[in-house]
DNA sequence: GATGGTAATGCAACTGAGTTGCATTACCGC
DNA sequence: GCGGTAATGCAACTCAGTTGCATTACCATC
């Protein structure tokens, strides 16, 4: 009775041991399209210790099953890659919002080149884009909309 | 005998007391290209106090006389911003060095543009590429060349 | 030049992210 | 079922950054 998970699949195919506690780590990821952060981690998983979670992370981070981007605040946070194979951490850029400190795969979008000067090796790029997300710019929009002039341009 | 330093005009400029500290934390900025982490600078100034870089630091990015920059280790960096009138911070790709850990700011490259996706609002916009700089590039080249061609071009 | 208010500094203690060491427990092949 | 190894839990630690409070320096005013 088994069961085999998709998440138990996905770490036995990653060459990782699938305990409850990774599937639990993986699907909590898998459940959001968000980018949690340690924090949001133990708080969705209360009887995990904190450590272990920091030390499933690192295993998923290995195992390219998930990547890790910071925040403006300095938080780094992580998201599940979905697709199985192409687990390129870093081929797209990130929105973070400054009012719900969400942070959002911009996964539509490509990383745009950049020319360095020469002497430069390049081996990764980070591009993250800092905001209101769609969700709060529309509930500031209400909030702020009864009797103030709503039209927000 | 005040000797009105460059610093001590640029803190006056900018509405600051130009106090010693104020004017010592300044210059050690100004003295290097790189992005300094808050440890450089209390290694680089002795006799001040963590706390009180820290926050010098926040005044001195209040006024705009320096702009943070985050490595890919999470750790802040300062640099200072040169022209006095547009301080603009964020208006320049960075690049950090993953041999050194220098943090160097690639302000003749422009931020590129990039089309998101309806709804979200852009306040603010982060590029950083990380590899390995032209100087920790050549001396990696050097150490393993055999001959050493010392011709430092 | 003395004086006083305010801002700046120093010190101690704290928070929060992330890590390490070590003992214990669960997983998996046999 | 059994044993080795990997995973987990706990405690303690490092390091960046912050806060509170007493003390000191700066600057304007007299």
């Amino acid at each position: 009775m088994d069961a085999p998970t998709a998440a138990a699949k996905r770490l036995k195919e990653a060459g990782l041991r699938p305990t409850r506690f990774r599937e639990r780590t993986l699907e909590a990821l898998w459940a959001t399209d968000a980018a949690l952060s340690h924090k949001d981690l133990v708080s969705r998983l209360p009887d995990l210790d904190r450590v272990t979670i920091f030390r499933c992370i690192k295993q998923l981070r290995k195992s390219s099953l998930l990547h890790k981007v910071r925040g403006t605040d300095g938080v780094s946070r992580f998201v599940a890659n979905r697709t199985s194979g192409s687990s390129c951490p870093g081929n797209h850029p990130h929105f973070f919002c400054l009012s719900c400190g969400a942070l959002t795969c911009l996964e539509g979008l490509r990383l745009p080149h950049l020319e360095l000067p020469t002497g430069f090796e390049v081996r990764g790029k980070q591009f993250l884009v800092e905001g209101i997300c769609p969700g709060c710019a529309q509930g500031r929009a209400t909030a702020a909309g009864p009797d103030e002039k709503e039209t927000s341009s």
